[in-house]
RNA sequence: GCGCCUGUAGCUCAGGGGAUAGAGCAGUGGACUUCUAAUCCAUUAGUCGGGGGUUCAAAUCCUCCCAGGCGCGCCA
């Protein structure tokens, strides 16, 4: 599609008095495929010729009347546009060569050159279970993960956990209180969860033990002996517990620093801001004013000498660019944090670190359920395994009821019902809250994954029958897809490269998602319409080289979307 | 009180300056002796939350309201 608009910004520059590339930022899309395959709106000529604008793309047209190109073959006024309508033999052997020749590679553009991008992401907070709440992060981050990287940029994953602050203080004196070891060992981060939920109860009557908590929580920041071995076990129970779930969804990190990585780099940080002369005391805590830019001051440090958040944050946002020296760093976090980062970002570039620029924060809805949202504290929480796992069981459901002789139903049944869940995740707009449903989570018709996986396996069985070697390329072959479905179809997966780059731009796998879907959708359209294992030889030639061709941009994009795409289903 | 986000068909959502605003679900009616019917085709459905403004052109940009959500120095 690029080499087309090419094309057609060197024809029309010099007769509209601009340069290529200001002609191909004008060109359109048309609504209806009818109208053409590329539109190049006149109004912005109407001023300086002064002539109404369909007048001057009737002229245009005139102008170019005897004009062929490689890969346009007329242009055509309609109103206001001048609307070219491309050679679809020879954009067609284009297309899918190009693809044949990329392969597992298409749709990747070097544009990172190998620079790190660093991608905080899932980070959840030990001693709390792995809920729903957590997998878009999870889901979200890994996917840009793989987008950035399939862009030529080093990805760095990091697993910034929630090991420290004054929850430990909380967990530390529940289990003190009411815990036993007995129940410890039977289900670690269950029962840890249970007891930081009866702390929350218990507060309410008796406010004391905030006190204690925070007590505890210094000692630990003291290095005490007692503190830090609860910790450590504490820690690494929950660990556990995440990383089976990180097995099942395929999901690796290079670094799990958790907040504790840095604790060691605190007391730097604070000296660092105080040199800075950017910090103030304010009854016995180190505050950092920001009125003046519009964000609410944030403290570093506590009266009693205790750390926060975001002074961990700080300085992990420090050592990733020491030890990177990123291009990018990407915080995949909720958007109730939005403050929170551009408060981080700010108090960055106060320290005069002109990377601070570099930093995003990458922001989406929550998930709720109908009765509100949902709170760790309250108890209420649905566990994303307990989702996961009903998945796959419904999808075995579906497959043993649909197609009762598959051969490997297991492995199926995963890559469907995991794809489901990431899927519902992945597909909409990533700042919109989610509420969760049962029956929406588990949906398996419609726009959702299954769909695209559906016509990926259609597309292997045929494959399967029709057989295509290495040496299979033909040119001729290529250029004999003219009908309206191969057009629309060769058209839609031409695109795959943009739609990889305005994802990762934007931070949103969800353009890929929805990308995928129009794929599945033109390709059902052609299947409905143009058989191929029962064409004539040349055109079932070409057609093998089609369905190769959409089969691997599924693949390729399903892929960096985390999804599997199973070749029978 | 202040700040940020969201508001599009009955429901869930695409589209984020340009041509008649699109999908899925739900509803209705069709298509399997033929490459997997987890599919396809047809059809019903909308004051794009409301008012002003900018523009040749606004669902899209600005502004003010309304509704919902999320935040706002000793949590993360």
């Amino acid at each position: 599609m690029q080499k087309l608009k090419e094309e057609v910004g060197r024809l029309l520059a010099p007769r509209v008095g601009m340069k290529p590339a200001e002609v191909i930022t004008l060109l359109e899309d048309p609504p209806d495929p009818s109208y053409g395959d590329l539109a190049f709106p006149c109004f912005v000529l109407a001023k300086t010729r002064r002539k109404a604008p369909p007048l001057i793309a009737q002229e245009l047209s005139e102008e170019m009347a005897d004009e062929r190109g490689l890969f346009w073959d007329k242009a055509v006024p309609k109103g206001p546009y001048l609307n070219f309508f491309l050679a679809p033999d020879a954009f067609g052997r284009e297309v899918l060569q190009d693809i044949w020749n990329s392969a597992d590679k298409y749709g990747h553009v070097n544009i990172g050159k190998g620079e790190n991008v660093t991608i905080d992401y899932s980070s959840p907070n030990i001693a709390k279970p792995f809920g729903v709440g957590h997998i878009r992060s999870t889901v979200i981050g890994h996917s840009l993960y793989l987008i950035y990287q399939a862009l030529g940029y080093n990805s760095i994953g990091i697993n910034h956990l929630g090991d420290w602050g004054t929850q430990f203080g909380k967990l530390i004196v529940a289990f003190k209180r009411w815990g036993s070891e007995e129940e410890l060992k039977q289900d670690p981060v269950n029962y840890l969860y249970q007891l930081y939920v009866k702390f929350h109860r218990e507060v309410e009557e008796s406010p004391e033990l905030d006190d204690e908590a925070r007590s505890w929580f210094w000692k630990l920041e003291q290095g005490d002996g007692e503190a830090v071995e609860y910790w450590e076990r504490f820690r690494r129970l929950s660990l556990d517990n995440y990383e089976q779930i990180y097995d099942l969804l395929g999901i690796k990190f290079e670094y799990y620093h958790g907040e504790s990585h840095y604790n060691q780099m605190l007391e730097k940080v604070i000296e660092v801001v105080r040199e800075k002369g950017i910090a103030r005391e304010s009854e016995g805590a180190l505050m950092v004013d920001l009125e003046q830019y519009d964000l609410p001051s944030v403290m570093l440090q506590k009266k009693d000498g205790a750390t926060l958040y975001i002074t961990r944050d700080l300085a992990a946002a420090i050592y990733r660019f020491e030890t990177f020296n990123f291009a990018r760093s990407l915080y995949v976090v909720g958007a109730e944090q939005t403050l929170h980062f551009q408060q981080l970002f700010k108090v960055l570039e106060l320290l005069g670190f002109e990377w601070a620029k570099n930093c995003a924060h990458v922001p989406f809805g929550l998930i709720r359920f109908k009765e509100g949202r949902m709170s760790t504290r309250a108890g209420k929480i649905i566990l994303l395994e307990e989702v996961l796992n009903r998945s796959i069981d419904m999808a075995r459901e579906i497959i043993e009821e649909k197609n009762p002789d598959l051969p490997d139903k297991d492995s199926a049944a995963k890559a469907v019902g995991l794809g489901a869940v990431r899927f519902g995740d992945l597909s909409n707009d990533r700042i919109k809250n989610i509420e969760f449903d049962w029956d929406k989570a588990l949906d398996f018709s419609g726009e959702t994954a299954a769909y695209i996986q559906y016509a990926h396996a259609r597309i292997c069985s045929i494959l399967r029958k029709g057989g295509l070697d290495d040496t299979a390329w033909d040119d001729h072959a290529a250029s004999l897809l003219t009908r309206d479905e191969e057009t629309a179809l060769i058209k839609t997966l031409a695109i795959l490269p943009d739609k990889i780059i305005a994802s990762a731009e934007s931070y949103k796998p969800s353009i890929l998602a929805r990308y995928l879907i129009d794929v599945a959708r033109e390709f059902n359209r052609f299947y409905h319409n143009c058989p191929v294992l029962s064409s004539e030889d040349e055109l079932k030639h070409g057609r093998l080289l089609l369905i190769n061709a959409t089969r691997q941009v599924i693949a390729n994009g399903l892929a960096l979307l985390g999804i599997e795409a199973p070749e029978e289903m």
